[in-house]
This record gives C-alpha cells, sequence and structure tokens, in this order.
DNA sequence: GGTTGATGTTTACGTTGTAAACAACACATG
DNA sequence: CATGTGTTGTTTACAACGTAAACATCAACC
C-alpha cells in the first residue's frame, strides 16, 4: 500500500505522523494548499515546526501524502460501485461516484488531478493508467462489453476515453471556466454520463473508431 | 549604421511593464511557476525588485498578466485555422491548433486551463465559455452544422462536450496521468480528432443525445 | 551498565512577498 | 517662472516561509 506500514487503524491512538497528515489534509480542504505550511501543520499536530521532518522529507512529500490519502478516499468510492446490481448500473454508479467525489471534495481532486508537473512528461510518479482506480473503470466496461452493453472494443482505450470526458468536464468545471453553477453542471454531466451507460445510445460516441 | 541610436517608429522600445511582463513569461516558461520570484522578475526585467509593483498589484496580478499573454497567443493560433477551405478542414486545424498549442506550451496551457481555484465556484475571472476563443469553437461547429457537415444541436452544447474531451486527454497528459509518450498520445488524439472533423462518422460522437 | 537509533526540540539562515518612506522627473496650473 | 501633483523608480525593512544543524529525550538491545 502506501507510507503507512504497520498499523491496525481500528482504535490505537493516532501515530504522529498520522496527527501530521491529518492536519496537512485538514488544512488543505479548508484553505487551499497555500495554506499548508509546515508551521501551520505543526501547530495543528500539537508538535514543534520540525517534527514533521522526522515523518516527511520535505512539505513536498508530506503534500504527495495527502494526495495518497485521497486517492484511497477516492478508490473507496469507487467500490460503492459494485453494490448496484447489473454491470450497466455499476458503471452508471462509477460515473456517478466520480463526479459526486469530484464535487464534494474538490481540492482534494484538484490535487490529484489537475496538478501539472513541470518536468519534461512521463517522468514523475506512476502513471494513474497503471492504478487501482483506472483498472477499476478499465473492469466495469469490459463487464458491460462482455455482457453485450456496448460494442467490442479495447476496453482500456474507451475507459481512457470515458475518463478523458468526464475529467474534461470536471477539471474545466473546477477551474471555473463553465459559467454554471453546480447544479447546471450535474444536469450537462448526466446527459453525457447517460450516453456513457445507456448502451442503445451509440455508446461509448467513438468506440467504433478508436476500437 | 552610424553611431547615432536609430528609432524604429514602427517598433518602439518596450515599456517597462512590458519588459516585467516578458521576463515573467520567459521565466515561467523556462522553469514553471516557482520560478517567478518577483526579484528575479525584476532582475530580467533590469529594474528593482519592488518596481514590478508600480504596474502590477501583487505577484497573483502579474501571473494573471502572464496567463493573459498566454490567452493571446492561444487565440491567435486559433485564428489560423481560418486559412482552411471548407467547414470540416477549419474545424479539424482548430483541433490541431488547440494540441499543438497545449504540447508547445504545456506550462501556458496548464496555467490557462488547469488552474484549480481555491475559492466557491462561479466566482472568479469571466469564464471561458464566454471568452472569443470558445466563441471561435462555437463558430466553427454551427459551420459545420449549417453546411449539413453534422447532425444540427446546440452549437454551444457540442463544443462544450467536444473541449471537455481534448482537454480532459490533454490535461491528464500534462498531469503525467497516462503513460504515453507525446508520439502515442499525439496517435491517441488524432483517433479522437478525425472523428470530430470526419461528419461520416458519427460526430459528435453524442450530439443526438445532447442535442 | 552503555550504545544506538528514532523522535522531538530550539535556533538560525537564506529567500520570499510586500509595506513604507523617499527620490527623480513630467507636466499642468498659478 | 515657480509650484504643486502624479508617475515611476529606488532603498530599506519586516514577517513568514522551507529547512539545515545541533542538541535533547528515551526505549531497545549488546
Amino acid at each position: 500500500m502506501s507510507a503507512g506500514q504497520r498499523r491496525d487503524a481500528t482504535k490505537r491512538a493516532p501515530t504522529a505522523s498520522e496527527r501530521i497528515v491529518e492536519a496537512a489534509r485538514a488544512l488543505f480542504v479548508e484553505a487551499g494548499e497555500t495554506a499548508v505550511t509546515m508551521r501551520a501543520v505543526a501547530a495543528r499536530a500539537k508538535v514543534s515546526p520540525m517534527a514533521a521532518y522526522r515523518h516527511f522529507e520535505s512539505r513536498e512529500a508530506l503534500m504527495h501524502a495527502v494526495m495518497e490519502r485521497g486517492h484511497d478516499d477516492f478508490l473507496r468510492r469507487m467500490h460503492h460501485a459494485l453494490a448496484a446490481p447489473g454491470p450497466g448500473e455499476r458503471l452508471a454508479a462509477t460515473g456517478r461516484a466520480y463526479l459526486d467525489f469530484a464535487l464534494e471534495n474538490p481540492r482534494d481532486y484538484a490535487l490529484m488531478f489537475m496538478q501539472s508537473v513541470a518536468g519534461d512528461p512521463c517522468a514523475g510518479a506512476p502513471a494513474w493508467r497503471d492504478a487501482a482506480t483506472f483498472r477499476f473503470l478499465v473492469d466495469r466496461i469490459a463487464e458491460c462489453t462482455a455482457a453485450g452493453l456496448m460494442p467490442p472494443g479495447d476496453p482500456e482505450l474507451l475507459a481512457l476515453s470515458l475518463w478523458a470526458h468526464i475529467h474534461g468536464l470536471v477539471s474545466l468545471y473546477l477551474a471555473q471556466k463553465l459559467a454554471l453553477d453546480e447544479a447546471a453542471f450535474r444536469a450537462l454531466c448526466d446527459r453525457v454520463l447517460t450516453l456513457a451507460w445507456r448502451p442503445e445510445a451509440t455508446f461509448p460516441p467513438d468506440a467504433a473508431g478508436i476500437a
């Protein structure tokens, strides 16, 4: 898994590391990235400013831990979609879970998916394409294809196309490029998502061309 | 040329403001947002550190000016697509111009379109939906619809859908979420864009559903 | 015991954004 | 002409930041 190793997070008192990440996350969610200063985090975690450096190499590493917690939450949320009865409903629920997470945790979403990277492309952390959440989406699509709910095609490519479409809408909305309030935005997304899990419409729209 | 300094009437010397934005832009493009410090900008513009504050209220305002220069360049680039002979070709060229700009100016693109905003949604600058570049895309699509190159539908909604799709791909690529090098990424985008300007394919893919 | 390593602290340094006070100069108005 | 008055530049100063360095505490193991 991630940074934390041996812990039964069920009942023990939180470790200093956990308190520090928790403090950073709280500050981040409440007031954004610039509010996450090492001093503020330390104060909130009730340690001295330099204590955080015993657990995280730098502020950047701490923010990375916050991001990973976001990904954990995100994946957990997606997995709720498995409760739906059929493949089509599961894909639909996955899309809804994606949207809900992004709108309820806009800063986390931005940290996880909208951070441009300074260095050359294909350098940083493992691409999300290989991550559990993307695999989950691919599985949902493959499931639909297998059930004959959508035209056959490389499920990875289909997932990428669908993901890009939804992420494009979400990230433009979060970057405030759309003159829409949340309700109008959800309505817009609903149309796209409805197409996404309604095989009788030509979905995935570009399946014929891409696959 | 003699010792006498020659003044080109058409091309006067840049003002201090212009030099400062130019310096900020250069630093930003070369080394990213963190490299754009007021002191570094001032040094590059050959003024004292505080001089920039006579022209920009804050560092944030200066970055905003850099962003606006990016939007100017972007719009100019898009307008080259008008040289193409027909509506279909113009829409295709518009998509290519979008992609080219993003890949050639990744930091500018991220500054312009991938910046999440702290405040509540629908608060900041005028939404891009109202901006000239989006209008341009809407016009290209309306043009195609009028020419019978694609099924009728609200061109604004169609443009939004197409924009989101492309922007989703681009921004995920720039955020390094895709395990693709630039060539592979371009190939992927080409398939989507081909569908976008090829009316005989079902484009825009979700036109029937959205419109 | 004593040594060691993990964890915490205090102190200090260099860099940042920017407020404040001051200087040079253009220019309109007496 | 002198005299404000506004624009543009400067120097100086300060608080907040990330973090290096040195030191303190304390449990675990020879």
